[in-house]
DNA sequence: ATTAGATTTCGGTGTAAAACGAAATGAGAA
DNA sequence: TTCTCATTTCGTTTTACACCGAAATCTAAT
């Protein structure tokens, strides 16, 4: 991987929104409706953002019915991607944004929530 | 430290040039106009990428007589800072354009370079 | 003090990226 | 098939950033 690359996996780690996604996969594999309902932005925002970090090697997809679910990139063959998932719980940690997202996420309920 | 610093953390890391850079300062210590003679870029331009990765903490300055030495910030007390440039060395390895960088340093002559 | 040279700061330009709403796509249910 | 709905793609706007040259700053030597 040139250096032009690693430069964009930094990239697609340097968006706030971004970094509040990648934890909260860490907690579990969420849709792209609940992730838009906790950051409170467009569904076609946080299409994007996901598209950036599965782009990068962070996240991959898996459908689900009418949903996709998106998660972690726990088997990343890429070295340099999977020590950036590993030092993520250290780099961020006892953030006040991130503990109010994931308490969010283990209250939302995907059913009520697309449908409403 | 707030999910935003953490991400500008990441910004300051998203572009292939201040990476070269923090590459070539993990070799030595480096003035701004030998970085500006490997990069090939206007001067000012390399002072602005300095200013955003000492903004950043990953580099601090030293003043040398008329010149303004850059250095790792090896002592650096945040932690992510300290382990993303411990990191450096495994994520960024046997890459071209910094092996040719780091040959360009090591016969790069100060003297001669900022009077010509 | 004045000059010379290294670096920073300041405008300006072109490009990239984040955000949105609307339209298009794709998959399950009626 | 047709409808519904989650998601993606597209077009647009606004903001941010990389880059440059010129002017300003700062230091050392004359």
């Amino acid at each position: 991987m040139q250096i032009e690359e690693k430069a964009k996996l930094f990239k697609a780690l340097s968006d706030p929104n971004r970094l509040r996604i990648l934890k909260m996969l860490q907690v579990r594999k969420l849709c792209v409706c609940e992730i838009t309902e906790v950051l409170s932005l467009a569904t076609s925002t946080v299409s994007e953002h996901l598209s950036i970090l599965k782009r990068a090697g962070f996240i991959i997809e898996e459908k689900e019915g009418k949903w996709v679910n998106y998660m972690i990139n726990s088997n990343c063959c890429d070295t340099t991607v999977a020590s950036i998932i590993s030092m993520l719980p250290f780099w961020i940690s006892n953030d006040n944004t991130v503990s109010c997202d994931i308490d969010k996420i283990n209250s939302v309920d995907r059913a009520k929530l697309c449908c409403k």
